[in-house]
DNA sequence: ATGGCTTCATAGTGAAGA
């Protein structure tokens, strides 16, 4: 069973790279972020014809989040249920027995933002769903990009990125209460090499001179943490001709 | 150096991303 996840920055863009990969990869289940998109226009045409379910929440122009299943899914919503969100962010939905969760937490802008009070209270919302969530499913994988980097080692250069955005105390608090629900954090349940990053700026060379920061990311709830077996970011796919910002992440399960 | 790319919405530039 493989789980995956990658924030694409447009799904209209990036579908041609996003089916060879799924072609190759051959991923059960597939999180998707910045589909950019409204439902109408999602390619459940195309998906289907690769052996993809689709499970869309897509709005014009921006955020939009989908699910990509190669069995059917069920039980599905579209919001963090009681918290009143015009921005499409989040999806859930039951798969061979997981509860899967995609999220796009929102980037934050800059500490001193409203976007970014915004962002903490959304990552509130959904901490308290979750533990709801984590009680009413046996399993529950959490994939997504969640903007923030948990630690010193998912930064290309702490210091200069410390109090800033996506690397911030609260927001970082935020990341380690989701794992104090019994979360882990797939990467980290596998020696990794250093330097390894999700997401690099389009701008400056960034991807060439790896200055990146791991801000995707796949979470386990402790049965399903047992089964992992890898756990690899596909940096390959950053390395391509109009390539989105962000790398996709893959765990396997036994 | 508050920029630097890329996408979308738009038909000039501006918002947003991270």
């Amino acid at each position: 069973m493989k789980l995956a996840t990658w924030n694409v920055n447009s799904i209209k863009v990036r579908l041609p790279q996003l089916l060879a990969w799924l072609g190759r990869e051959r991923p059960d289940v597939v999180c998707l972020q910045e589909t950019k998109t409204e439902d109408l226009t999602f390619p459940t045409q195309d998906l289907r014809e690769a052996g993809y379910h689709s499970l869309f929440a897509g709005q014009r122009a921006y955020n939009g989040v989908a699910i990509l299943a190669r069995v059917p899914v069920e039980d599905a919503v579209g919001s963090i249920p009681r918290f009143a969100d015009e921005q499409k962010r989040v999806l859930a939905a039951n798969i061979d027995g997981m509860r899967v969760i995609c999220v796009y937490v929102p980037n934050g802008e800059s500490v001193a933002s409203d976007k970014y009070s915004y962002k903490l209270s959304w990552l509130a919302a959904l901490h308290a769903w979750l533990g709801q969530e984590i009680k009413a499913y046996p399993q529950v994988a959490l994939l997504g990009d969640y903007n923030i980097a948990p630690e010193d080692r998912d930064v290309h250069d702490p210091r200069l990125w410390d109090g800033k955005v996506l690397f911030s105390e609260p927001e970082r608090a935020a990341f380690r209460r989701l794992q104090e629900l019994g979360l882990s954090d797939s990467f980290r349940l596998f020696e990794q090499p250093e330097r390894l990053f999700t997401w690099w700026d389009y701008r400056m060379n960034a991807f060439k001179r790896n200055l990146g920061l791991r801000i995707d990311h796949i979470l386990l709830s402790p049965g399903l943490a047992a089964r992992a077996r890898a756990s690899r970011i596909d940096k390959s796919m950053r390395g391509l001709e109009r390539p989105s910002d962000h790398a996709p992440m893959v765990t396997e399960l036994e």
